[in-house]
DNA sequence: ATCGGGTTTGTACGGGTGTACAAATTATTT
DNA sequence: AAATAATTTGTACACCCGTACAAACCCGAT
């Protein structure tokens, strides 16, 4: 039965060549194609056709289809704890008019960079795709690395805006998410600007932070919100002090 | 060799358990399974399960899988006509500082008011899952029922905001669909904001709004721009007038 | 009653799927 | 050198896939 251990000579500094570690080119070939064409739409095989092993060794590897996507994201995992120390270091000074401004640039600012790195451009792309619309496998990790980095950011956000509900916060969360994740796989832009942006040009992640600063300042109230009239359910009460 | 016409007895008034017309069985079997799985998810004989017919009638009907698919869309396309009908009716107003709420309006309206209804609800998610990430099939469906639209929005928001180029209004233009298409297919923000907010609450819709208009105003310039020294790429020379 | 077109159905074909497994090969330890 | 462990590989199984097709069925028109 197979144990699932990585190669013992795995990180041996020196000439690089020498051993091509095709576990994690299974890895980085399953996370390319799931990427472009999603969960659903690829085979076990054509990753082992794209990694260059043959079949059977992807399943000595990584055993079921789910678990090896599973795989990637666990090893991913140290880029959302970037984004978690991001947002500490943002939280914890003083609240000023920039705050709110350093909590979404730590939201956005590591995916992206991800994004224009040439590691991490599948992983930030099959972020954007399928942790969207989550079903069936794609679900338990959806829950189990992305919902705490969310439940972080929401709370921070809620302190640096003490106005506004935990849930007003979690809806303008999920519009801020949705329009990174659209952002981080949007290929259409160049069309639609007619080639005047291209899929690479900074002036998008720019002006994405400006737009998701803009519109949480714009959805939220900044006062007390002395009886809104636009609160139809639960209790206003402002929650933290 | 079939010719896929509709049945000839279909919108005949009175009884309503005459005619079951499977036809349309199929279509709204498959646009739920699509919405809920995804293209690829889903198989055909699955959607002859769900719409109560043997297998081979839905390819009497629609043909290959894409052509299905594709149907759907066509089926649909009234809604984009709608949105575009709210479109041009806010567009051809004078220009105040109402007419960007209206646009934006005239964007999420009928689609959130389609989300909610019981007949539109999974075509709604179908477009939010899969116009996502445009490749094979969906891509095709893409370029012929949305492009368009997107280009109406996007030179309708250009003659409301005329000092940004429209490159940068077609940047704000994505992002605001990512947020609402994100919205469409909100399932999460039950769990994030911990129970406080429900899928169907008005004030997501709501929030939405303030959100898509407060970003698009604070990303883009409202006066004429001069030498801005963030535009590295192309003419920013102001377009129209 | 016969005809004929639309509709319905069962079934079968070739191919791709995920997964398992026993051999063969290579590496590591005794 | 012998033995043990880890890796690699070819192959086969059972199953589901999309699609095609020829019969059977229904029903109004001739």
């Amino acid at each position: 039965m197979p144990i699932f251990k990585t190669p013992v000579k795995a990180g041996v500094s020196g000439n690089a060549t020498e051993k091509p570690d095709r576990k994690q080119a299974i890895l980085l070939a399953a996370e390319k194609l799931f990427a472009q064409r999603g969960y659903h739409a690829v085979s076990i095989r054509q990753i082992a056709q794209e990694a260059n092993v043959p079949l059977a060794l992807v399943g000595y590897y990584y055993g079921l289809k789910h678990e090896l996507f599973h795989a990637i994201f666990a090893h991913w995992n140290a880029t959302i704890e970037e984004r978690l120390a991001a947002l500490v270091a943002a939280s914890h000074k003083p609240h000023d008019d920039a705050s709110l401004r350093l909590i979404i640039q730590a939201f956005t600012g590591p995916v992206l960079r991800l994004r224009a790195s040439a590691e991490g451009e599948y992983y930030a792309l099959l972020v954007a795709r399928e942790l969207y619309h989550a079903i069936d496998e794609t679900d338990r990790v959806l829950r189990a690395y992305f919902d705490p980095m969310a439940h972080a950011f929401i709370d921070a956000l809620n302190e640096v805006l003490p106005h506004a509900t935990r849930g007003q916060v979690a809806w303008v969360y999920q519009f801020a998410l949705g329009s990174l994740l659209h952002h981080l796989s949007d290929g259409r832009v160049e069309r639609l600007s007619r080639g005047e942006n291209t899929v690479g040009d900074p002036e998008g992640d720019r002006l994405l932070l400006d737009f998701i600063v803009g519109g949480i300042l714009a959805a939220l109230p900044q006062v007390p919100s002395s009886s809104r009239f636009t609160s139809t359910s639960k209790t206003p009460t402002k929650r933290r002090l």
